[in-house]
DNA sequence: CGCCCAGTTGAGCGACTTCAAAATATGTGG
DNA sequence: CCACATATTTTGAAGTCGCTCAACTGGGCG
């Protein structure tokens, strides 16, 4: 038996049902091996900010984590919305700073990992850095579907588009049984991610209540047909490389 | 001297003004030698079809290339412009599979490194792979970039973000100097990166002119004033990670 | 109970699109 | 080097999507 059964597993979840057969016990025990720190955050928290070096990457286990920038006049726009399972700012490991502020959504619980054990990892563990190094890309195969949702779809659509996302992440940790999850976004949240105002967030998630889409109420969101949801956006999921 | 300044260097604006101080020299040369074959292209020529699997990444040695996204009318949406120094699709190296297309903007000329050159580098290189790595990440912190431009800005600060941006890039690599460069781009081009119709880039490249900020003449653009066209926007080039 | 934040709704406006046509470059073959 | 064909740029007019501003509702919590 591997023992990886044997210990509580921090990382779980990472790279669930994506690539995870790449992972072997021993890489997945120096990346245990690898953290410093198991802590539980508040909602609404500050975890780095843009521009300030960083020695420690941030996975998380329990909660959601949104990054963010800001423009001149303190609007945000989101770039990134993550889920348990999500090695949040692995990038800031080779970029050395970001170019973005990381903060929780909800209450969640998150892993250390100091970027001098990264080093460690890097120098003998060739498998294990391909697939950190994937997980990366794998954020960065997201926001290339976010620069298209942005630039292509409308406003019903590219609220769609990023439940579909979501949807999709959540159920490959086993989070969403494909028509219900817990998501902590307000509609302002939405507004920033969708880049809309909250006002009409509110009105094209009441249009997608009506077509009998989609339904979001105290933070749960319930899919009624996703296959009609995905065909009203166009949405294709094989960029996050779930299930091999 | 350095040997590599003895040898034809496929990859001397790779990361050029970036952080190219931690680039060794044996680094350098075993990345050359990864180089399966340099070969030149036609201008709008498809180099990669999304989806399909890759087994060598390509490196931009002259010329533009560009990725983008098709929606299902077969609208495109450009989610990056490349100059000489990008390795346009190392990420397609640790994903397998890109989830995008890629062309020729202008006639180029590449070099092919076959992936299984790469697992040699991973596995004996970690300084390099860091690097490599690093390269990919500076894609994704473009991303984001453009994920905010189209999220937050109006048109005419979105084109001139995406001017700055390119101009930018380009003086990294010696290839503008501040105020002129050439960049084959239609209108329609422009309209793909930047989510808008050719028809309102046109309307807003004629503002920037009567403002005398920027000109657009036969794939050549004139900056008249950078520091104004990047206050119109915003535009902060750190992301870059130029010169440090 | 009353406050505060999130959600909801309406009216009017402005930015950008759509559709259409004309003007100007660019490229090609003779 | 010209004539022709094609691509790109430019301009106008009308329509629509999403924004702004403003008010009101409702639920959670001290």
């Amino acid at each position: 038996m591997p023992w990886g059964d044997m210990l509580p597993m921090i990382f779980a979840d990472f790279l669930r049902n994506r690539r995870r057969e790449q992972l072997s016990d021993q890489d997945l025990a120096a990346l245990e091996a690898s953290v410093s720190q198991v802590r539980k955050t508040h909602a609404r928290q500050l975890l780095a900010h843009a521009g300030e070096p960083i020695a420690c990457s941030t996975y998380l286990m329990e909660g959601f984590i949104c990054r963010y920038m800001d423009d001149r006049n303190g609007l945000r726009q989101l770039v990134a919305v993550h889920v348990p399972g999500d090695f949040v700012d692995l990038h800031g490991y080779p970029l050395g700073r970001l170019d973005h502020d990381v903060a929780t959504l909800s209450a969640s619980k998150i892993a250390m990992v100091p970027h001098e054990a990264l080093d460690g990892l890097l120098a003998q563990r060739p498998n294990l850095t391909k697939l950190l190094w994937f997980s990366t890309l794998l954020d960065a195969a997201m926001h290339r579907e976010w620069i298209f949702r942005l630039g292509r779809l409308d406003a019903v659509a590219r609220i769609a588009h990023f439940f579909c996302e979501i949807e999709a992440k959540l159920r490959a940790v086993g989070l969403s049984d494909g028509s219900r999850f817990a998501l902590p976004l307000t509609q302002a949240d939405l507004g920033e991610a969708c880049g809309m105002t909250s006002v009409h967030i509110n009105r094209m998630l009441r249009e997608l209540r009506e077509r009998e889409l989609l339904q979001v109420q105290r933070g749960r969101v319930t899919i009624s047909d996703l296959a009609a949801l995905r065909r009203l956006c166009d949405y294709d999921p094989s960029y996050l490389f779930i299930g091999g």
